[in-house]
DNA sequence: ACTAACTTGTTATAGTATTACGTCTGTATC
DNA sequence: GATACAGACGTAATACTATAACAAGTTAGT
């Protein structure tokens, strides 16, 4: 079961693990709610936990290629619809890629870190603040549905590096 | 002068006004900043200004035309790009759009609300919670440049409709 | 087996954004 | 005033991102 409390992502392990636990918990997760996870759609999640950066479709449908899945744009953005509809991976919408979510199974709004430096993305743990966030848009009168935050920065390993 | 606390675009107001203020006041953040406010970039953010919602750049590009700029992507891009970088404008990411900033000259991390049913926009002063946000960037020893939070929801006129 | 709902494959096309290069304009310097 | 420089604009070409539309295959329930 994957740490919500660690962002993944900045620091160094064994992706080996990552992948695996992604894709049990996103069978497990499948299982529970009735929802087909086919091989496309597990190929598309297998490859965006691969790494910790957002892939583009085109990246996505590359690999897809490689191992022997259809070429053409919608296959790739049909799975990826899916994936990030039932909450399997997130799109960062400032780099127009996608990522696996690497907080499966906890109702959160995620918080997106990105180095513009490396490109790496970290997915923190974001206990929306309903104090700030809600109250602002109450005062509009609005009701929220889904919120997005998207930081841009410099990660630890590029700080270190001092390319800051 | 602007109102930072009322967010606007979901308000019934005169537009006259919006764009009025809008312009003299870039005029004046401008001059101060010794930005050039060229003939291109004014009437982009005049365009922008006469709407509460964002604007793709290629609908920009039209009434460019029709006003006898030039009519090339890159023409609406530079002047976009240049009101962008001086916060005379956001790009709403999840929209591909770009809309006005309604909060120029005070220091703010941009909160767009954004209403899937009409498409209207409005940006809320959201004073940067410090909090939840800087103190999940700093577990992961992250440093934030800027900051985007962006909402998908139903605006009050959408609610009253009954359309939710 | 039959049907309905869903998923995949493929073609074509729409929408968004950038690169590259030439020209012009304003400013500072000699 | 002539010159050099930087920034901005005009245009053509191209790259990148995403969707529509339709045909064919698959799965689960009847």
């Amino acid at each position: 079961m994957l740490n919500p409390a660690l962002p993944l992502g900045f620091a160094h392990h064994d992706h080996t693990n990552c992948v695996i636990d992604t894709l049990t918990a996103a069978e497990t997760y499948c299982a529970e709610k009735e929802l087909r996870f086919t091989p496309v759609r597990r190929k598309v999640l297998e490859i965006l936990s691969q790494e910790h950066r957002a892939l583009g479709a085109y990246a996505i449908l590359d690999r897809l290629r490689e191992s022997g899945f259809g070429s053409q744009p919608p296959i790739a953005y049909r799975a990826l619809d899916f994936l990030v509809l039932n909450g399997l991976a997130h799109k960062i919408e400032r780099l127009n890629a996608f990522i696996a979510c690497s907080h499966l199974g906890y109702t959160h709004t995620p918080f997106f870190m990105i180095c513009h430096l490396c490109n790496t993305v970290a997915e923190a743990q974001y206990v929306p603040d309903r104090g700030a966030l809600e109250s602002a848009a109450q005062t509009a009168g609005f009701h929220i549905e889904q919120t997005v935050v998207e930081a841009k920065g410099v990660c630890p390993s590029c700080i270190t590096k001092g390319d800051i």
